[in-house]
DNA sequence: CAGCAATGTGACAGTTGCGTGACACTCCGG
DNA sequence: CCGGAGTGTCACGCAACTGTCACATTGCTG
């Protein structure tokens, strides 16, 4: 679930932002000011943070500055001024859109998920499952899943699937698979071809026409996105 | 230096825009179409795309689309309509941002660096990818893309390709593709010829008048940028 | 423009690579 | 001790690929 901040002076404007936030399924919070906010972001920090420009005391771009100076989180400014130098002023303080009031509910979170999916969030441990299309592996979970439902697979295409899943889109030869999955240093790859085999019947939705587990001829197979 | 792409049917608004972004300091394409759109992105890709949604043949949303399979080039939407509906599509079909015309050109320049400063993080291991125009050869994927089709090419085919495609514009001579493609030392020159016939077929429009695979004659083959 | 060398191309037979079913063996849990 | 699941080996057959050749075409050169 996604935590939104908005700092919003006119109370009415801010708790019918909250209102249709939560609506939606984001947890919101709200301040009226821009030191409120700030320190609201520093105790318990947002997802998203939505601003208004003209604010008591600090303004928006003030606001938006402090925050840039230690958060890289997607702000998104609320303004009732429609005005080129206001945009770009708020842009450049470090604003990644902005939007004039009074503003669709139904825009302002399309513009939310569009800004989380370029979000620069860089969980450096997170590979917690690869996705091809409906087919997902799961290595820490040990489990594999087509269409969402889960596939039995023993633990010998368990371990060639995520040594193809690990390297999405790339050729692996019979002899490195080998090397990988069984620790053979050379050896019959006709055995690869076997457990290949048996792995497109079971996540394959048509074993001769296959999808995602891929013959490259004379070079081996690959996971392909 | 950035590269825009603008996608717009209407040639004096493609046009101001291309100039009004050369005068910022960019690196401007047009493209009337989506279908010449797309292909200009797949030939030469942009840093960012601005795509019109009002488009004859595709339309802009199905270009969004279409371009997000293979691309995560940050698109921008440039509409005359301002409509809540047509903003929530477009952002949902990938798009990143959405400005209504007419579009101030230092609002748009602000939101291209906004939407540069958050880029993506470049997907974790990209396949690496050899382009030529249209033709992309990709050795580790084992695979060829022309005009982002895939085309089936053979093993021999392929580590030909590959192997000219190592040295883009550089004539190899029928010689050297027989050392280095077949581990021949010596051998019947005809059968490189051959191989660049069939591998013509594949991916030249006009096998006869050869745009990438070209010959030298008396030297060799080598492959076009 | 004739002649020649270089290159393009279609056909074909031998070969290779791959998928698959059958089977034996091992490993466990009951 | 038995039975079932998982694994590795083998052999067979089909489809795809390869290399060779003969012939057509192209482009130089004198």
């Amino acid at each position: 679930m996604s935590a939104v901040l908005v700092i919003e002076d006119d109370d009415r404007i801010r708790l019918s932002l909250l209102l249709a936030l939560e609506e939606e399924g984001y947890s919101a919070a709200g301040a009226p000011t821009a030191e409120e906010g700030l320190a609201a972001q520093r105790a318990e920090p947002a997802d998203t943070v939505l601003v208004d420009l003209m604010l008591p005391g600090i303004d928006g771009f003030e606001c938006i500055r402090q925050l840039r100076r230690t958060d890289d989180v997607p702000i998104v400014v609320i303004s009732a001024r429609d005005d080129t130098h206001d945009i770009v002023a708020a842009l450049e303080a470090g604003a990644d859109d902005y939007l004039v009031k009074p503003v669709a509910v139904k825009e302002l979170t399309a513009r939310l998920r569009a800004l989380r999916r370029r979000g620069r969030t860089v969980a450096p441990d997170a590979v917690p499952v690869l996705r091809f299309g409906e087919l997902e592996v799961s290595p820490e979970a040990g489990e594999v899943l087509l269409a969402g439902q889960r596939v039995p697979v023993t633990r010998t295409e368990f371990q060639l699937l995520c040594e193809l899943a690990d390297h999405p889109g790339r050729v692996l030869s019979r002899q490195q698979l080998l090397q990988r999955v069984w620790g053979y240093d050379g050896g019959d790859e006709r055995l690869v071809d076997v457990h290949v085999g048996r792995l497109r019947q079971k996540i394959e939705a048509d074993s001769s026409a296959p999808k995602h587990l891929v013959t490259v001829r004379g070079l081996g197979y690959k996971l392909a996105r």
